[in-house]
DNA sequence: CGATTTTGACCGGCGC
DNA sequence: GCGCCGGTCAAAATCG
């Protein structure tokens, strides 16, 4: 998984099967009101949340050749998609710890492939879990930049 | 077997 | 009003 991202060009071929994913648009579900997704986030009526203000966001630059940068903590990738002026894709992390809605995106300069942004949105609550000893000192090699 | 990754599709907002 | 864009979720596939 992780170990192998030179993998990606090297997919296994597809069954004979080319049934393209067929999500729920053609389901019919008696349960699932209508397309869309989820109704589980479908809040009754007393529930204001506010989506918009964004946590504090550090954006780390970083130098490597790999975009898997490991902060100790347990990332979970939930989207991947291109951005336009770069060539390569970024890919959209999410802490897996309950509660913690720590979310993380790693983007690639397609000028400097060695060159690494990443961005980390919102506040870990919980202790890590790595025998990250050197931790500390790798963030003294990161050059961190602060917005908002 | 479980966790995680991967890809496609959908949603909401904004622009024109 | 429709089109485009970015962002997120969900199901399936894969790894350990």
């Amino acid at each position: 998984m992780m170990e192998s991202y030179a993998s990606m060009a090297a997919a296994p071929p597809p069954p004979s099967t080319s049934l393209p994913s067929p999500r729920q648009l053609s389901l019919a579900d008696p349960e699932a009101s209508f397309p869309g997704r989820a109704a589980s986030e479908v809040e009754p009526a007393n529930k204001k949340k506010e989506k918009k203000a964004r946590r504090h966001r550090f954006a780390f630059q970083t130098r490597s050749q790999v975009d898997i940068l490991d902060d100790g903590y347990r990332w979970r990738k939930y989207g991947q998609k291109a951005v336009k002026n770069n060539k390569f894709p970024r890919s959209y992390y999410r802490c897996t710890h309950q509660g913690c809605n720590v979310k993380k995106q790693v983007q690639r300069l397609s000028k400097d492939e060695g060159v690494v942004v990443t961005t980390y949105e919102g506040v870990h609550s919980h202790p890590i879990d790595k025998p990250n000893d050197n931790f500390e000192h790798i963030l003294k090699q990161m050059q961190i930049y602060s917005q908002f």
